[in-house]
DNA sequence: GGGATTTATACCCGATAGGGTATAATCATC
DNA sequence: GATGATTATACCCTATCGGGTATAAATCCC
């Protein structure tokens, strides 16, 4: 897991959520939910991080080489 | 520093940049380093990148109560 | 393998982010 | 206090993000 999108989605199926259900929780689109788990680079942050605190995460200033800083 | 503004702006001043240089050197608008700064919420994740990698940094996952984890 | 579910890809379209710029406000130095 | 530099706020305009949706591909379960 070392991206965003990756840890969305690994965290989305622990959870035993389909992109639809998880969407729906987080009040996003279901096309931002997937770019997302794609690791689009361009996606906006409120948005990113609607999603992120459904896992009690956000995003954050972390180092280079890190990606994911718990 | 307790988010990612604050921590922009200060790395800014811990290198001795103004606003104007700062911006041209990462590649991004005056204006939108600007609302960096003031910690706008709908910024777009590569823009903010841009300037993250100036000082060894970019967005990442972190806990909710964090905001920085270096 | 077949049918149902989930995910990936592609399109349209309205809303807005971000570049540029101009002006006002703030700050520094004298 | 005055002058110059830096920052904050406000506007215009284009590009594109994100919602919605439709279809194709992949995955699951029997």
């Amino acid at each position: 897991m070392n991206s965003c999108g990756k840890y969305v989605k690994e965290m989305r199926k622990q959870y035993s959520l389909t992109q639809e259900q998880l969407a729906a929780k987080a009040g996003v689109g279901l096309r931002f939910l997937r770019e997302l788990e794609a690791d689009k680079p361009t996606l906006r942050m409120d948005k990113v991080n609607m999603v992120l605190e459904m896992f009690g995460t956000k995003l954050g200033v972390v180092s280079k080489e890190k990606q994911i800083e718990l």
